[in-house]
DNA sequence: ATGCATGAGTT
DNA sequence: ACTCATGCATA
């Protein structure tokens, strides 16, 4: 009998088929039945969009900060999750595939938030990493710039490359390796950097050829 | 809020 | 060696 009067408000669905085509796929859905529903499933872009504007705002009205939310989401569900994650999150700075995993957990905990009036969140601390972690390196502003000019170059280069490139700004090759992974995952967040809020427009996927030619 | 890093799963 | 999800440490 209709809709359960959960906590669902009248959201302006903008409902715009959300196609890429791009040679990995990352978060495509194959519809079998064109069965289409209210929530659930596989969200736009769009949706998700609105939907993390709505819970921060939410979460900050509720008096909770990203790290409490990570760690409720642990104590309610089993998977903890750091403050960075829900701060990426809420400022759409995941890949699309990982924002639709995290958005039913963060819907869940929204519901239990708001409904919950006073409850006692117990908190567990389930901490045992016992790793011996590197140091950040810093990289220095102008080395930086290098960085990015070749990336802009060449996305992708050959070991060989990051070899010269690493002698070149006298850095550890590992981490200029691991550099341009995480400059090519930055690439792939939802909100690409340098592109604020624009319409629909997703990351592209260029066609990475290995062919950046001499050096 | 973000930069560099780790690790599991793929290719 | 790469991608992808995720986070410690830091700005």
């Amino acid at each position: 009998m209709l809709d359960h009067g959960g906590l669902s408000p009248p959201a302006p669905q903008s409902l715009h088929p959300v196609l890429r085509g791009d040679s990995t796929d990352q978060g495509d859905l194959p519809s079998h039945h064109c069965q289409d529903h209210s929530d659930e499933e596989t969200p736009t872009s769009d949706e998700l969009e609105q939907f993390a504007k709505q819970f921060k705002q939410r979460r900050i009205k509720l008096g909770f900060t990203q790290a409490d939310v990570g760690l409720a989401l642990g104590t309610l569900y089993g998977n903890v999750f750091s403050q960075t994650t829900i701060c990426r999150f809420e400022a759409l700075q995941l890949s699309f595939k990982n924002m639709c995993k995290l958005k039913p957990l963060l819907n869940k905990w929204l519901e239990e938030a708001d409904s919950t009036t006073g409850s006692p969140t117990s908190i567990d601390k389930i901490a045992a990493q016992g790793r011996k972690r590197k140091k950040r390196t810093s990289i220095e502003v102008s080395v930086k710039g290098v960085l990015e000019t070749h990336f802009l170059k060449c996305p992708k280069p050959a070991a060989q490359e990051i070899s010269s490139l690493a002698d070149s700004l006298q850095l550890e090759k590992e981490v200029v390796r691991v550099w341009f992974c995480n400059r090519r995952q930055k690439e792939k967040r939802m909100t690409p950097p340098g592109d604020p809020q624009p319409h629909e427009v997703f990351p592209h996927n260029v066609k990475t050829d290995p062919s950046c030619h001499d050096l």
